[in-house]
DNA sequence: GTGAAATCCGAGTAAATTAGTCGGAAATAA
DNA sequence: TTATTTCCGACTAATTTACTCGGATTTCAC
Protein backbone atom coordinates (compact mmCIF):
# COMPACT_ATOMS: atom_id res chain seq x y z
CA UNK A 1 0.00 0.00 0.00
CA UNK A 2 3.00 2.12 -0.93
CA UNK A 3 3.42 4.74 -3.53
CA UNK A 4 7.21 3.76 -4.90
CA UNK A 5 10.38 5.36 -5.55
CA UNK A 6 9.01 5.59 -9.37
CA UNK A 7 6.17 8.08 -8.14
CA UNK A 8 8.24 9.76 -5.39
CA UNK A 9 11.28 10.15 -7.36
CA UNK A 10 8.94 11.28 -9.88
CA UNK A 11 6.87 13.90 -9.21
CA UNK A 12 10.05 15.76 -7.22
CA UNK A 13 11.44 15.53 -10.69
CA UNK A 14 8.52 17.24 -12.52
CA UNK A 15 8.24 19.40 -9.58
CA UNK A 16 12.45 20.54 -10.34
CA UNK A 17 10.97 20.62 -13.81
CA UNK A 18 8.02 23.11 -13.93
CA UNK A 19 10.33 25.33 -11.57
CA UNK A 20 13.61 25.35 -13.94
CA UNK A 21 11.87 24.41 -17.33
CA UNK A 22 10.24 27.69 -18.27
CA UNK A 23 13.49 29.17 -20.23
CA UNK A 24 15.22 26.69 -20.96
CA UNK A 25 15.84 22.59 -20.96
CA UNK A 26 17.20 20.61 -18.07
CA UNK A 27 19.17 17.76 -18.23
CA UNK A 28 18.77 14.38 -16.29
CA UNK A 29 21.95 15.24 -14.54
CA UNK A 30 21.07 18.81 -13.16
CA UNK A 31 17.54 17.15 -11.89
CA UNK A 32 19.50 14.42 -9.63
CA UNK A 33 21.94 16.66 -8.70
CA UNK A 34 19.62 19.17 -7.07
CA UNK A 35 16.70 16.45 -6.14
CA UNK A 36 19.87 13.78 -5.01
CA UNK A 37 17.90 11.01 -7.23
CA UNK A 38 20.38 8.34 -8.85
CA UNK A 39 21.00 9.42 -12.46
CA UNK A 40 20.27 6.16 -14.68
CA UNK A 41 17.53 5.65 -12.49
CA UNK A 42 15.67 8.92 -12.64
CA UNK A 43 16.69 8.49 -16.98
CA UNK A 44 13.79 5.48 -16.68
CA UNK A 45 11.11 7.74 -14.83
CA UNK A 46 11.65 10.57 -17.24
CA UNK A 47 11.24 7.76 -19.99
CA UNK A 48 7.66 7.12 -18.94
CA UNK A 49 6.93 10.71 -18.50
CA UNK A 50 7.75 11.39 -21.68
CA UNK A 51 6.04 8.23 -23.18
CA UNK A 52 2.75 9.54 -21.26
CA UNK A 53 3.23 12.93 -23.08
CA UNK A 54 3.95 14.23 -20.15
CA UNK A 55 7.82 15.79 -21.28
CA UNK A 56 9.12 16.41 -24.26
CA UNK A 57 12.93 16.30 -24.53
CA UNK A 58 15.52 17.59 -27.32
CA UNK A 59 18.42 15.58 -27.46
CA UNK A 60 22.20 16.19 -27.82
CA UNK A 61 24.43 18.75 -26.09
CA UNK A 62 22.98 21.28 -24.26
CA UNK A 63 19.54 18.94 -24.60
CA UNK A 64 17.05 17.79 -21.78
CA UNK A 65 13.67 17.95 -20.81
CA UNK A 66 10.76 20.59 -20.44
CA UNK A 67 7.10 20.01 -19.84
CA UNK A 68 4.80 19.22 -22.67
CA UNK A 69 2.27 21.43 -21.48
CA UNK A 70 1.64 24.28 -19.11
CA UNK A 71 2.19 23.51 -15.78
CA UNK A 72 -1.51 23.97 -15.07
CA UNK A 73 -2.45 21.11 -17.57
CA UNK A 74 -0.61 18.56 -15.46
CA UNK A 75 -2.10 16.85 -12.71
CA UNK A 76 -0.23 15.12 -9.20
CA UNK A 77 -2.30 12.55 -10.77
CA UNK A 78 -1.23 12.37 -14.09
CA UNK A 79 2.36 11.76 -13.06
CA UNK A 80 1.45 9.26 -10.90
CA UNK A 81 -0.51 6.97 -13.08
CA UNK A 82 2.50 7.92 -15.91
CA UNK A 83 5.00 6.11 -12.99
CA UNK A 84 2.92 3.53 -10.70
CA UNK A 85 0.68 2.66 -13.40
CA UNK A 86 -3.33 2.35 -12.30
CA UNK A 87 -3.55 3.89 -8.50
CA UNK A 88 -6.28 2.01 -7.76
CA UNK A 89 -5.78 0.47 -4.11
CA UNK A 90 -7.91 -2.41 -5.45
CA UNK A 91 -8.47 -3.44 -8.64
CA UNK A 92 -11.71 -5.30 -8.03
CA UNK A 93 -13.43 -6.88 -11.06
CA UNK A 94 -16.54 -6.53 -8.93
CA UNK A 95 -16.23 -2.98 -9.83
CA UNK A 96 -17.04 -3.19 -13.63
CA UNK A 97 -20.19 -4.64 -15.08
CA UNK A 98 -20.39 -8.46 -16.40
CA UNK A 99 -17.25 -9.01 -13.76
CA UNK A 100 -15.78 -12.02 -13.48
CA UNK A 101 -15.73 -12.30 -10.18
CA UNK A 102 -18.47 -15.16 -9.39
CA UNK A 103 -19.03 -13.73 -5.27
CA UNK A 104 -19.63 -10.00 -6.63
CA UNK A 105 -22.92 -10.34 -6.41
CA UNK A 106 -23.07 -10.61 -2.37
CA UNK A 107 -19.52 -8.81 -1.94
CA UNK A 108 -20.06 -5.71 -0.28
CA UNK A 109 -16.21 -5.06 0.46
CA UNK A 110 -16.11 -3.90 -3.22
CA UNK A 111 -18.12 -0.82 -1.64
CA UNK A 112 -15.26 -0.26 0.35
CA UNK A 113 -12.68 -0.82 -2.50
CA UNK A 114 -14.50 2.11 -4.40
CA UNK A 115 -14.44 4.59 -1.82
CA UNK A 116 -11.22 3.94 -1.25
CA UNK A 117 -10.00 4.19 -4.45
CA UNK A 118 -12.45 7.26 -5.15
CA UNK A 119 -10.95 9.23 -2.63
CA UNK A 120 -7.54 8.72 -3.90
CA UNK A 121 -8.19 9.77 -7.65
CA UNK A 122 -9.89 12.57 -5.81
CA UNK A 123 -6.96 13.78 -4.35
CA UNK A 124 -4.41 13.34 -6.45
CA UNK A 125 -6.43 15.07 -9.62
CA UNK A 126 -7.55 18.08 -7.46
CA UNK A 127 -3.93 19.17 -7.75
CA UNK A 128 -1.90 19.95 -10.45
CA UNK A 129 1.40 21.09 -10.99
CA UNK A 130 1.08 25.11 -10.75
CA UNK A 131 -0.09 24.85 -7.38
CA UNK A 132 2.67 23.08 -6.33
CA UNK A 133 5.20 25.47 -8.25
CA UNK A 134 3.51 28.27 -6.49
CA UNK A 135 3.74 26.52 -2.89
CA UNK A 136 7.40 26.05 -3.99
CA UNK A 137 7.95 30.04 -4.76
CA UNK A 138 6.25 30.77 -1.23
CA UNK A 139 8.15 28.40 0.64
CA UNK A 140 11.38 29.78 -1.00
CA UNK A 141 10.29 33.20 -0.42
CA UNK A 142 9.63 32.58 3.16
CA UNK A 143 12.86 31.34 3.76
CA UNK A 144 14.76 33.82 2.32
CA UNK A 145 12.25 36.37 4.32
CA UNK A 146 13.63 34.45 8.20
CA UNK A 147 17.14 34.54 6.67
CA UNK A 148 16.47 38.79 6.13
CA UNK A 149 14.60 38.82 9.21
CA UNK A 150 12.02 41.45 7.85
CA UNK A 151 8.50 41.91 6.53
CA UNK A 152 7.47 39.73 9.25
CA UNK A 153 4.09 39.87 8.76
CA UNK A 154 4.07 39.69 4.94
CA UNK A 155 5.28 36.50 5.58
CA UNK A 156 2.33 35.20 7.91
CA UNK A 157 0.22 36.25 5.62
CA UNK A 158 1.84 33.91 2.81
CA UNK A 159 2.17 31.20 5.56
CA UNK A 160 -1.88 31.35 5.73
CA UNK A 161 -2.78 31.36 2.24
CA UNK A 162 -0.37 28.01 2.25
CA UNK A 163 -2.48 26.39 4.62
CA UNK A 164 -5.53 27.48 2.84
CA UNK A 165 -4.15 26.02 -0.07
CA UNK A 166 -2.85 22.40 1.13
CA UNK A 167 -4.21 22.11 5.15
CA UNK B 1 -0.01 1.40 -4.83
CA UNK B 2 -1.84 -1.92 -3.95
CA UNK B 3 -4.09 -3.42 -0.71
CA UNK B 4 -2.18 -6.69 -0.40
CA UNK B 5 -4.07 -9.88 -0.23
CA UNK B 6 -3.92 -10.02 3.26
CA UNK B 7 -5.92 -6.50 3.52
CA UNK B 8 -8.32 -7.86 0.61
CA UNK B 9 -9.08 -11.54 2.46
CA UNK B 10 -8.97 -10.24 6.28
CA UNK B 11 -11.93 -7.51 5.44
CA UNK B 12 -13.53 -9.97 3.56
CA UNK B 13 -12.95 -12.38 6.67
CA UNK B 14 -14.34 -10.09 8.77
CA UNK B 15 -17.34 -9.00 7.57
CA UNK B 16 -17.91 -12.99 7.06
CA UNK B 17 -17.58 -13.25 10.73
CA UNK B 18 -19.71 -10.22 11.25
CA UNK B 19 -22.54 -11.73 9.90
CA UNK B 20 -22.30 -15.31 10.86
CA UNK B 21 -20.71 -15.17 14.49
CA UNK B 22 -23.54 -13.63 16.00
CA UNK B 23 -24.91 -16.58 18.15
CA UNK B 24 -22.34 -18.81 17.87
CA UNK B 25 -18.27 -18.96 16.72
CA UNK B 26 -17.24 -19.38 13.45
CA UNK B 27 -14.25 -21.29 11.81
CA UNK B 28 -11.81 -20.84 9.91
CA UNK B 29 -12.39 -23.18 7.60
CA UNK B 30 -15.94 -22.41 7.62
CA UNK B 31 -14.66 -18.76 6.46
CA UNK B 32 -12.18 -19.91 4.20
CA UNK B 33 -14.89 -22.04 2.60
CA UNK B 34 -17.79 -19.30 2.09
CA UNK B 35 -14.93 -16.56 0.66
CA UNK B 36 -13.04 -19.19 -1.06
CA UNK B 37 -9.51 -18.71 0.08
CA UNK B 38 -7.07 -20.88 1.09
CA UNK B 39 -7.38 -22.25 4.80
CA UNK B 40 -3.95 -22.31 5.76
CA UNK B 41 -3.30 -18.86 4.53
CA UNK B 42 -6.75 -17.39 6.54
CA UNK B 43 -5.18 -18.65 9.62
CA UNK B 44 -2.61 -16.18 9.51
CA UNK B 45 -4.18 -13.08 8.29
CA UNK B 46 -6.82 -13.58 11.55
CA UNK B 47 -4.16 -14.62 13.66
CA UNK B 48 -3.34 -10.94 13.31
CA UNK B 49 -6.65 -9.59 13.41
CA UNK B 50 -6.66 -11.21 17.01
CA UNK B 51 -3.39 -10.01 18.00
CA UNK B 52 -4.99 -6.50 16.93
CA UNK B 53 -7.65 -6.86 19.22
CA UNK B 54 -10.59 -7.24 16.52
CA UNK B 55 -11.58 -11.13 17.03
CA UNK B 56 -11.10 -13.36 20.66
CA UNK B 57 -10.79 -17.12 19.79
CA UNK B 58 -12.03 -20.22 22.14
CA UNK B 59 -9.98 -23.27 20.82
CA UNK B 60 -10.92 -26.90 21.00
CA UNK B 61 -13.61 -28.97 18.79
CA UNK B 62 -16.91 -26.58 18.01
CA UNK B 63 -14.38 -23.69 18.92
CA UNK B 64 -13.77 -20.75 16.53
CA UNK B 65 -13.73 -16.84 16.41
CA UNK B 66 -16.15 -14.42 17.00
CA UNK B 67 -15.96 -10.23 17.14
CA UNK B 68 -14.24 -8.67 19.95
CA UNK B 69 -16.57 -5.27 19.74
CA UNK B 70 -19.73 -4.89 18.47
CA UNK B 71 -19.89 -4.35 14.70
CA UNK B 72 -20.00 -0.63 14.90
CA UNK B 73 -16.73 -0.59 16.78
CA UNK B 74 -14.52 -1.45 14.45
CA UNK B 75 -13.85 -0.01 11.38
CA UNK B 76 -12.45 -0.65 8.01
CA UNK B 77 -9.30 1.18 8.75
CA UNK B 78 -8.99 -0.85 12.26
CA UNK B 79 -8.98 -3.87 10.09
CA UNK B 80 -7.10 -3.24 6.81
CA UNK B 81 -4.15 -1.38 9.07
CA UNK B 82 -4.14 -4.36 11.40
CA UNK B 83 -3.44 -6.63 8.28
CA UNK B 84 -1.22 -4.51 6.11
CA UNK B 85 0.16 -2.09 8.58
CA UNK B 86 0.40 1.81 8.05
CA UNK B 87 -2.04 2.60 5.28
CA UNK B 88 -0.22 5.89 4.07
CA UNK B 89 1.01 6.04 1.08
CA UNK B 90 3.67 7.46 1.50
CA UNK B 91 6.26 7.63 5.14
CA UNK B 92 7.55 10.83 4.58
CA UNK B 93 10.09 11.66 6.89
CA UNK B 94 9.25 15.21 5.84
CA UNK B 95 5.90 15.54 7.44
CA UNK B 96 7.06 15.22 10.73
CA UNK B 97 8.53 17.78 13.08
CA UNK B 98 12.17 17.23 13.56
CA UNK B 99 12.56 15.24 10.28
CA UNK B 100 15.37 13.46 9.13
CA UNK B 101 14.82 14.67 5.62
CA UNK B 102 17.36 17.18 4.45
CA UNK B 103 15.34 18.70 1.86
CA UNK B 104 12.24 18.68 4.08
CA UNK B 105 12.05 22.47 4.36
CA UNK B 106 12.39 23.18 0.55
CA UNK B 107 10.21 19.70 -0.54
CA UNK B 108 6.51 20.87 -1.85
CA UNK B 109 5.24 17.35 -2.55
CA UNK B 110 5.42 16.20 1.24
CA UNK B 111 1.90 18.65 0.72
CA UNK B 112 0.88 16.45 -1.85
CA UNK B 113 1.88 12.84 0.41
CA UNK B 114 -0.50 14.51 3.04
CA UNK B 115 -3.08 15.04 1.13
CA UNK B 116 -3.28 11.21 0.00
CA UNK B 117 -2.77 9.88 3.27
CA UNK B 118 -5.27 12.16 4.86
CA UNK B 119 -7.95 11.35 2.39
CA UNK B 120 -7.14 7.36 2.55
CA UNK B 121 -7.45 7.41 6.17
CA UNK B 122 -10.52 9.13 5.77
CA UNK B 123 -11.88 6.62 3.38
CA UNK B 124 -11.64 3.71 5.73
CA UNK B 125 -12.07 5.13 8.88
CA UNK B 126 -15.89 6.30 7.89
CA UNK B 127 -17.21 2.91 7.55
CA UNK B 128 -17.37 0.42 10.18
CA UNK B 129 -18.55 -3.19 9.98
CA UNK B 130 -22.11 -2.62 10.83
CA UNK B 131 -22.23 -0.59 7.66
CA UNK B 132 -21.24 -3.41 5.79
CA UNK B 133 -23.40 -6.11 7.73
CA UNK B 134 -26.80 -3.58 6.50
CA UNK B 135 -25.45 -3.76 3.01
CA UNK B 136 -25.33 -6.80 2.90
CA UNK B 137 -28.02 -8.31 4.60
CA UNK B 138 -30.08 -5.61 2.22
CA UNK B 139 -28.05 -6.86 -1.04
CA UNK B 140 -29.46 -10.79 -0.02
CA UNK B 141 -32.69 -9.62 0.84
CA UNK B 142 -32.70 -7.59 -3.14
CA UNK B 143 -31.14 -11.00 -4.64
CA UNK B 144 -34.07 -13.02 -2.86
CA UNK B 145 -37.02 -10.44 -4.44
CA UNK B 146 -35.43 -10.56 -7.48
CA UNK B 147 -35.91 -14.45 -7.39
CA UNK B 148 -39.28 -14.16 -5.99
CA UNK B 149 -40.23 -11.52 -8.53
CA UNK B 150 -42.34 -9.20 -6.35
CA UNK B 151 -42.11 -6.16 -4.26
CA UNK B 152 -40.46 -4.70 -6.80
CA UNK B 153 -41.17 -0.72 -5.45
CA UNK B 154 -39.78 -2.01 -1.86
CA UNK B 155 -36.54 -3.07 -3.47
CA UNK B 156 -35.93 -0.32 -5.65
CA UNK B 157 -36.42 1.97 -2.40
CA UNK B 158 -33.63 0.30 -1.00
CA UNK B 159 -31.43 0.22 -3.64
CA UNK B 160 -31.18 3.95 -3.19
CA UNK B 161 -30.59 4.02 0.18
CA UNK B 162 -27.67 1.96 -1.09
CA UNK B 163 -26.37 4.63 -3.31
CA UNK B 164 -26.76 6.94 -0.36
CA UNK B 165 -24.73 4.88 1.94
CA UNK B 166 -22.08 4.08 -0.70
CA UNK B 167 -22.09 6.32 -3.63
C1' DG C 1 34.80 17.26 -38.25
C1' DT C 2 35.80 16.16 -33.60
C1' DG C 3 34.64 15.88 -28.93
C1' DA C 4 31.75 16.56 -25.21
C1' DA C 5 27.19 16.50 -23.56
C1' DA C 6 23.13 14.74 -23.70
C1' DT C 7 19.10 11.52 -24.67
C1' DC C 8 17.85 6.79 -25.72
C1' DC C 9 17.55 1.71 -25.04
C1' DG C 10 17.73 -2.90 -23.27
C1' DA C 11 19.58 -6.10 -20.23
C1' DG C 12 20.88 -7.65 -15.80
C1' DT C 13 20.63 -8.16 -10.65
C1' DA C 14 20.41 -8.12 -5.42
C1' DA C 15 17.11 -7.44 -1.98
C1' DA C 16 12.59 -7.24 -0.34
C1' DT C 17 7.85 -8.42 -0.44
C1' DT C 18 3.95 -11.30 -1.49
C1' DA C 19 1.26 -15.11 -1.26
C1' DG C 20 1.11 -18.67 0.04
C1' DT C 21 2.29 -24.10 1.99
C1' DC C 22 3.46 -27.45 5.52
C1' DG C 23 4.04 -30.01 9.78
C1' DG C 24 2.98 -30.48 14.13
C1' DA C 25 1.77 -29.04 19.07
C1' DA C 26 -1.94 -27.88 22.27
C1' DA C 27 -6.75 -27.40 23.77
C1' DT C 28 -11.41 -28.85 24.19
C1' DA C 29 -16.20 -30.58 23.20
C1' DA C 30 -18.73 -34.75 22.43
C1' DT D 1 -10.34 -40.87 23.46
C1' DT D 2 -10.99 -39.02 19.23
C1' DA D 3 -12.22 -35.56 16.09
C1' DT D 4 -12.09 -30.76 15.69
C1' DT D 5 -10.17 -26.74 16.16
C1' DT D 6 -6.77 -22.96 17.31
C1' DC D 7 -1.91 -21.92 17.60
C1' DC D 8 2.94 -21.49 16.02
C1' DG D 9 7.04 -21.23 13.33
C1' DA D 10 9.54 -22.36 9.44
C1' DC D 11 9.96 -22.74 4.60
C1' DT D 12 9.48 -21.39 -0.42
C1' DA D 13 8.38 -19.92 -5.26
C1' DA D 14 7.17 -16.01 -7.76
C1' DT D 15 6.96 -11.25 -8.25
C1' DT D 16 8.24 -6.56 -7.60
C1' DT D 17 11.40 -2.97 -6.40
C1' DA D 18 15.15 -0.25 -6.93
C1' DC D 19 18.42 0.10 -8.86
C1' DT D 20 23.24 -0.43 -12.15
C1' DC D 21 25.64 -0.91 -16.51
C1' DG D 22 27.13 -0.70 -21.28
C1' DG D 23 26.68 1.22 -25.25
C1' DA D 24 24.25 3.48 -29.32
C1' DT D 25 22.66 7.83 -31.15
C1' DT D 26 22.05 12.79 -31.59
C1' DT D 27 23.48 17.43 -31.56
C1' DC D 28 25.82 21.67 -30.04
C1' DA D 29 30.15 24.20 -29.78
C1' DC D 30 34.55 24.95 -31.27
Amino acid sequence: MKISTKGRYGLRAMIDMALYSEEETVSISSIAARQQISESYLEQLVAKLKKAGLVVSSRGAQGGYRLAKPAGEISVGDILRALEGSLDAVECPGLQEESGCETADFCVAKYVWKRINDSITKAVDDIDLSQLVEESRLVEKKSQNIENDHKAKTVRRESDEEINLFG
